[in-house]
DNA sequence: GCAAGGTC
């Protein structure tokens, strides 16, 4: 009897495909199954998945939220179903025929249950084949080799920890989520979610929103002087700052009594010199940062201006084009067969890196940094040593990009040097000191320009010398409360506790955004957000507390151990949610009504100058925000608000109406509208200014074109007989509209300046027409293709759909899907019908 | 339609 092919599986198609390309000497073929990439040669075919191709969920007969009550949820069963059918399909038929099956998923736990979810779909239609399980975290030509060689068996135990984390989460999450919904009578859309994620993330901001409001400032005062050394004539001088010994004898700045604070200053302005009392040099070795991994990756991109979202956005399209390594790993020590001369040699033929990769590769010994973690899952975020040239990338990817290689240039770089210069100078019984820092040796500094390395000056000073002391002030200070979490330190913070992982945390924070808990950037927490976490504390607190996490995780551990079984850990698991559920269904009602007190509140603008009800920000049919009274239809007030953008309530108000001022967000064209009620009575206030005839309507109706501000805060150049004529041109937001002298001939039309306040350059916008003509080609051409306003389509997908004939959004639309991926590569059915999902 | 975890 002759053997079928063998079938190697692995988590995703890149990584099928770079084991193929190893295993086969690079002579393996792709072809297309069901729009899924199979990579074939000799006897073998591997086949790469899209993570879980299968997922956790109740029966159907669970299906409606208030047929079934949230806590049936916990006994109900849970079951496995196909989530990405085509992919399943393709595996399926290759696994009939298979003479063996080897699992190659990812080397951590989620990918022994990816693989033993890939084993299940194999065992179904092929009952005798032998599978066996490789290892390794890095594709790598050694590590690939060795692990085919060394083949191992599937780690069931590890798999089915795995599965006790999806049943717990799928269940505590689905019960509580629909329990906190229908009780504040939030269905469809606008539901409220908690889960063992989630909750504790939100809590964290919570409990940071909760400080800075519990906050009582403080007043304290600090006090400087300029000290000069003055010798032969060279003037050098430095700030210096007052300081004291404490009841502890610690240094202490800050001054507490005014009156003392008062003292030290009338002292110091009655001198005129200080005299050196101690000098202290030493040096500072400042050693390069340690590789990144997905968690430093992000803040780092962060301090060059990226979201966390945005950031891995980027790093997966630079990933899928072959530029840099895989982006979520927890790892970040190099693997061993990492080569760095070898990778810096790769930057020596290209002109932006050259210089710095050539300085590098001088050094005698290279020994890249290490970080703590030491993981199996990937290697650190490094660049491949392929290089994109300057037309493959965006200006953004470029920058990401960059960050990549100048991170890795540093891990590899020498170690920086600083010297520290303290002076201590006393005059009258009072000290000031000031502390100068140089940078010796540059170090990883010249590769990687995005730590501070700016120095301070304090010039070469003697002990018992005198310096010349002048301009004493004394400033009066607040203590300030703690800051807002940026994206960054919450990921990072995460990661401290334990909860999420590396592929999932910057998509927690999305979610939180989504689900109407936090807005705007640093986020910060609405009044729902606020309810949730209250009514969580106060009847399910394992929900958003860490501990739910490392108790799940130490249970995981039992099972992977196998001292522990999934329905030992599950059946507890569900006890403790029976038990919170009791507390949770004698509140319901008063739960209810504080999470819809609380929604209304995140709406509310201020009150209603007609009725003294409630304003709050409302949808209209057509889709579009207004702000309408609460006590309509019995109040028919309403104030309109810009087109464009999603409102956003900010914390200040308008002095003169005591409204809340209004952010419309709108990605890159985010502005403050401010107080909506200021823009309605500006634009009331404001005439018509008519400029010439209407194009449209001019001979026929005599319709006349005036500058015009609406309510709304927009203005535009539009007819006067409007609403019969709506003819109009787009006008910019911001800066003064001056109509000069000069007209268009055209259109005969006068030409528009626009002036800003400040040093801003005027605009000369010109004829109004000819100026939104520009606008309209500007839009059509060059990057006219809209593809990218889809999610999930970057530029380098975006490109290949292009190649394919495929232009635009409303091309994609009217494709099949299937066609768009038996034509594109990496791209499945499935993916195409989100897309065209995501475009409606 | 719920979670969190993969990947796109």
């Amino acid at each position: 009897m002759s053997r079928g092919p063998e079938l190697i599986i692995t988590e995703k198609d890149n990584a099928a495909r770079r084991i193929a390309d190893i295993l086969s000497g690079e002579t393996a073929s792709a072809e297309r199954m069901n729009g899924v990439n199979v990579y074939k040669w000799g006897g073998k075919r591997c086949i790469g998945l899209s993570g879980h191709v299968v997922g956790v969920d109740f029966p159907p007969e669970y299906n409606d939220w208030r047929d079934v009550e949230p806590v049936e949820l916990i006994g109900a069963p849970v079951e496995k179903h196909p989530t990405q059918e085509n992919i399943v399909a393709a595996l399926r038929r290759l696994a009939r025929r298979a003479g063996t099956v080897t699992i190659a998923t990812d080397y951590d736990r989620e990918g022994e249950l990816i693989g033993k979810e890939a084993y299940e779909l194999v065992r179904d239609v092929n009952e005798d084949v032998p599978v066996d399980r490789v290892r390794f975290s890095s594709i790598t030509k050694r590590e690939v080799t060795e692990a085919f060689e060394n083949p191992d068996d599937l780690d069931f135990n590890l798999a089915a920890a795995g599965e006790a984390r999806q049943i717990i989460d799928l269940v505590w999450g689905a019960a509580l989520t629909r329990f906190l919904s229908l009780s504040a009578r939030q269905l469809g859309n606008d539901f409220i979610s908690v889960g063992r994620v989630q909750g504790p993330t939100l809590k964290l901001i919570v409990d940071r929103e909760r400080e800075i409001e519990a906050f009582d400032p403080e007043d304290y005062w600090e006090l400087f002087s300029k000290l000069t050394k003055d010798a032969n004539g060279d003037a050098e001088s430095f700030e210096a700052q007052y300081f004291y010994l404490d009841d502890d004898g610690t240094e202490a700045e800050r001054v507490w009594n005014e009156a003392d604070a008062e003292e030290a200053y009338q002292t110091l302005l009655g001198v005129e010199a200080a005299e050196v009392a101690s000098v202290n040099r030493r040096t500072r070795t400042d050693t390069p940062p340690a590789p990144f991994n997905t968690t430093q990756f992000i803040r780092a991109a962060g301090s060059i201006g990226y979201s966390a979202q945005r950031a891995m956005s980027i790093a997966e399209d630079l990933y899928t084009a072959g530029y840099i390594t895989y982006p979520r790993t927890d790892n970040t020590v190099y693997p061993d067969d990492l080569d760095p001369r070898e990778l810096l040699g790769a930057f020596e033929g290209d002109r932006r890196f050259k210089e710095d990769a050539e300085s590098l590769l001088e050094q005698e010994e290279i020994e890249p940094t290490e970080g703590d973690n030491e993981t199996t899952d990937h290697p650190p975020i490094h660049p491949t040593g392929e290089l994109p040239s300057a037309s493959d990338l965006t200006e953004d990817e470029w920058d990401v990009y960059e960050l990549v290689v100048r991170r890795f240039f540093a891990t590899v770089a020498e170690d920086a040097v600083w010297e520290h210069l303290r002076v201590v100078a006393e005059v009258e019984g009072l000290s000031l000191k000031a502390n100068g820092k140089r940078l010796l040796e540059a170090g990883y500094h010249d590769v990687y320009p995005y730590f501070n390395s700016s120095e301070s000056f304090v010039p070469d000073v003697e002990e018992g010398e005198s310096l010349v002391l002048s301009d004493t002030h004394l400033d009066a200070k607040q203590t300030q409360p703690p800051r807002r979490y940026g994206q960054s330190r919450l990921i990072e913070t995460m990661e401290q506790m334990g909860i999420g992982t590396k592929a999932t945390r910057h998509d927690v924070i999305q979610k939180l955004y989504d689900r109407g808990y936090i807005e705007s950037d640093p986020p910060r927490p609405t009044r729902l957000a606020r309810a949730v976490v209250e009514a969580s504390e106060d009847f399910a607190k394992l929900i958003v507390s860490e501990e739910m996490t490392s108790q799940l995780e130490s249970d995981m551990l039992a099972i992977a151990r196998g001292e522990a079984t999934l329905e030992d850990v599950t059946e507890e698991s569900k006890e403790m949610l029976q038990d919170v559920f009791e507390g949770l269904m004698e509140s319901r009602e008063e739960l209810g009504k504080q999470l819809q007190d609380s929604l209304k509140a995140d709406k509310t603008v201020g009150t209603c100058p007609e009725c003294g009800g409630d304003l709050v920000v409302r949808k209209s049919r057509r889709g579009s925000y207004f702000i309408g009274c609460d006590s309509y239809p019995d109040c028919t007030y309403t104030l309109p608000l810009p087109s464009t953008g999603k409102p956003l309530i900010m914390e200040d108000s308008c002095e003169d109406h005591d409204l809340h001022h209004i952010k419309m967000l709108a990605g890159r064209k985010t502005f403050v509208h401010g107080c909506p009620l200021c823009k309605a009575e500006e634009a009331d206030e404001e005439d018509d200014l008519v400029i010439g005839t209407c194009p449209e309507c001019g001979e026929e109706h005599d319709g006349e074109l005036a500058i015009k501000r609406l309510r709304s805060g927009s203005r535009l150049v539009g007819c006067t007989r409007y609403p019969d004529c709506d003819y109009s041109l787009p006008l910019p937001r911001r800066g003064d509209i001056e109509v000069t002298d000069e007209s268009c001939e055209e259109h005969d039309l006068p030409e528009l300046r626009i002036t800003y306040e400040g040093d801003r350059e005027p605009w000369e916008l010109g004829c109004p027409i000819c100026n939104y003509r520009e606008y309209q080609a500007q839009q059509n051409g060059e990057g006219g293709s809209d593809l990218e306003s889809i999610s999930g389509i970057g530029a380098k997908t975006a490109e290949k759909l292009k190649d394919a004939g495929i232009e635009d959004v409303k091309t994609l639309k009217a494709s099949e899907p299937d066609d768009i991926a038996a034509k594109v590569e990496g791209v499945g059915a499935d993916t195409v019908r989100k897309w065209q999902t995501a475009a409606d």
